[in-house]
DNA sequence: CGGCAACTTGATTCTCTTCAAGGTTCGTGG
DNA sequence: CCACGAACCTTGAAGAGAATCAAGTTGCCG
């Protein structure tokens, strides 16, 4: 660990600032210690793909590639701690443990994934919102405890090309959520789950078709 | 690599069996010496997500649960080198340089769940079964030279599940593909790919919508 | 207070799904 | 060797769900 910190430098980005873009020279990986970033590839056409939310504790940013192949931006303002990629790596050439530690992280995250694939492959859209918001929810619980209400850093259009939805059909599933009395919804991104079972079981497409 | 076969063993799967199941205990990992495989996840309600088709040369079964996350079907017949799970992780630990292509695999295949998360997320159905085919092909170029003309293990309820498709509409893009001169599909295992530019166009989405 | 970005809601359109029927291939047993 | 059945594939028609198009509304920031 003081080794992580002697090469790593704090660094400050503003809300809507990139951290870094899509076909950059991958030259530094990040760990966030504070704030909310949003994870997103474009097509050539405009199609934007949004891979993932992350925040505190989270690292990002590292690649086998020598370009990024993601962009990152800031939803909300973000402090990170940036690591050298050339440094990062010795370290983990250093360090088996971490090395280990690094490596189980990655296999997590491929979990997660492959229950995105699920969610977009497999699921309507109202499941799909039940799942990020379940997914949210939870990794919030784990950052800190909060009291089932909770504010979105990111904007419908985010969650629609994180979901493979339009952000009209977003806003349409929290209406739904709203008046089948899962979700309070206070503003746009403040929300109160009320039926966390009821959450649940539209995530899981366990819910009875109503 | 001599440490390596001390652990494993040879280990023949016919077409149809399983190689392990979602929920068992993951008690080992697998390299594919020959022959395909399916991974999937089937969901509560028996919505199946195939979320990759694994050959020659891959590294199946690895989690950091303890149970698998996924099955493993065998398309065809198929040789494997079982690896106890204890063992394998022994050896990365004794190995660092083995530690580090294992890692590097598997950052390979994080890549390789975006590209498809992006396919799920964002892709039209020709352009989905697009993507499909030159992954596949690519794939089995890296095996083995062949010469345009390939032949699918998986039938087109594998490649619906595995793009979040159904059968029909899988086997409705095949169609248009024929037709429209991209491919050739000699029976509907044995295809040939007649124009790959235009195959890569559609992939991409960058085709001038027809 | 004004202006803009984001959100909600409604109407229409389009793509994919669902349902249905027929065709092909392949393996098995008579 | 051929007949038969099962599994798989193709194609068509109808229907559902999400996308698109189009207003309005809300809330935030200068």
């Amino acid at each position: 660990m003081p080794a992580l910190n002697a090469i790593s430098t704090s660094l400050k980005v503003s809300k809507g600032e990139t951290l870094f873009l899509e076909g950059d020279d991958a030259r530094h990986a990040f760990n966030v210690v504070n704030g909310h970033l949003r994870l997103a590839r474009v097509g050539i056409d405009g199609r934007r793909q949004v891979m993932g939310f992350v925040s505190t504790g989270d690292f990002v940013g590292h690649t086998r590639k020598e370009a990024y192949t993601i962009s990152a931006e800031a939803l909300t303002d973000v402090t990170v701690c940036r690591f050298d990629r050339g440094a990062f790596e010795d370290l983990l050439v250093r360090f088996p443990m971490f090395e280990r530690e690094f490596h189980k992280l990655t296999a997590g995250m491929l979990d997660d994934m492959q229950d995105q694939l699920f969610t977009l492959g497999r699921k309507n859209a109202l499941e799909r919102v039940a799942s990020f918001l379940l997914a949210f929810v939870e990794r919030q619980e784990e950052i800190q405890c909060s009291g089932h209400e909770l504010w979105l850093p990111m904007t419908r259009a985010d969650i629609a090309d994180f979901l493979g939805l339009t952000l009209e059909t977003v806003s349409r599933a929290f209406s739904r959520l709203k008046n089948d009395g899962i979700l309070e919804i206070e503003q746009a991104h403040t929300i109160r789950i009320l039926d966390r079972e009821g959450l649940t079981d539209l995530a899981s497409g366990d819910a009875e078709t109503v």
